[in-house]
DNA sequence: GCAAAAGTGTTCTTTCTACACCCATGC
DNA sequence: GCATGGGTGTAGAAAGAACACTTTTGC
């Protein structure tokens, strides 16, 4: 049994520490993920951006410069998700994954991202490496069911969204048709947007357009939103 | 950027990876946490068990190793909690506690745990070593926040237990009393108990007994039991 | 027979769900 | 003036909260 005060060094010596960022974003098809691709251009096997955890930085910094690396983007939000350390998920060394998972609005994000990163449909992921694929299921069920407690959803949307908008999101990652009455009383009851002047002109009617109100990032006690 | 293919092997060579448990349990005073002393005997500072992850161990196995190091026991509650890794934690190195958060019934565990660890009561902690007391705020917070939507009460109870010893268990927990018809109404309709044919004696009608139904494991989609 | 803990139902309030029509704008 | 998406209220069902007395045992 080993104690903080009496390190056993060779222990880790072999052991790889990286950090990997579960980028989602939002597009009008649905919920996309951010994965880049790994050897054989003709048929890539994909992987979760991610880096190596330098010296001088904290699990949190490697995450979030990993995120805005990929993304262009400095203000994100971006939470840790689980730490996957199995002997058995490679095979040729030892390879702890602190994975975090981000959600970014696709209209602020670089069109391009580096080392051929790009979106796919959470639906429809290709090849994906080693537990790529359990880590995406895991990051996936736990966002929805984020969504249903807080107010994650904004994080998705530009500044400023109409109330449609914002259902939307919520039924693309649920995965469900949600009520618009209901969804627009509930919303608005739990008092974590609020009306801004401006209006989205477009096919029908203009939609006011609401913002995610800044003093109530603090302590989101929304607990089941959508039940 | 670092990718999984081309690590940055010194990017790591000093730093040190752990798994620490927090290992929670009840007695008739109400939460405790196991804790190990470390330095002066007089005036220690206390910190929570760990140990180094070995070369050939996962994470889960390192922690499950450690719990059952401490507590005696093989099989218990253990789950992850969050892997903390800020640079400022730690002056003389890189310091990477994967952290863990187990429950176990007192009445199952060792007398004597190793290295002089013991029970301290969650409301009066001692002095406690770097980040120690954030980790355990978290903890416990988590510890609440799943006993409202899931079955995580029985953990820390023995096999059989009435009604009354169970609602006990949440009271001291969440820190506020229940009613009992409420209580027992919801605990019993959302299935996840089933009454056994004993009784537990004591000073007035004794009470029936009840256990956790082994099927009720898998998915336990009880949420807000207790809002 | 009394102390001590176990056990049990009902009413009221709140929250959730289902549902259909009018409104403002661009063309 | 019509097509398009934006916006609004109500009634019935379900769930939650508050609340007090009877039962069984040991002494």
């Amino acid at each position: 049994m080993q104690s903080l005060s009496t390190p056993e060094t060779n222990a880790i010596l072999s052991t790889h520490l990286e950090v990997r960022v579960v980028i989602f974003s939002l597009d009008t098809r649905g919920l996309q993920v951010l994965l880049r691709p790994l050897a054989d251009p003709q048929h890539p096997i994909w992987e979760l951006p991610g880096q190596a955890v330098g010296l001088d930085q904290s699990l949190d910094e490697s995450a979030s410069h990993c995120l805005t690396h990929y993304s262009g983007l400095q203000e994100s939000y971006l939470e840790q998700l689980y730490t996957y350390g199995d002997v058995k998920r490679c095979h040729e060394k030892r390879l702890v994954s602190v994975v975090y998972f981000a959600l970014i609005p696709l209209d602020k994000a670089i069109f391009k991202s580096p080392d051929h990163a790009c979106w796919h449909a959470v639906e429809k992921l290709p090849d994906l490496l080693l537990d790529t694929g359990d880590i995406l299921a895991y990051a996936l069920r736990r966002l929805r069911y984020k969504l249903e407690y807080s107010a994650v959803g904004f994080e998705l949307l530009p500044d400023n969204f109409s109330l449609s908008e914002l259902q939307s999101t919520y039924e693309k990652i649920l995965g469900e048709k949600l009520d618009k009455r209901n969804f627009r009383k509930r919303i608005l009851k739990a008092d974590i947007i609020e009306p801004t002047p401006h209006q989205r002109l477009g096919e029908g009617r203009p939609a006011r357009l609401y913002r995610y109100r800044p003093d109530a990032v603090a302590e989101v006690k929304t607990r089941r939103l959508f039940p």
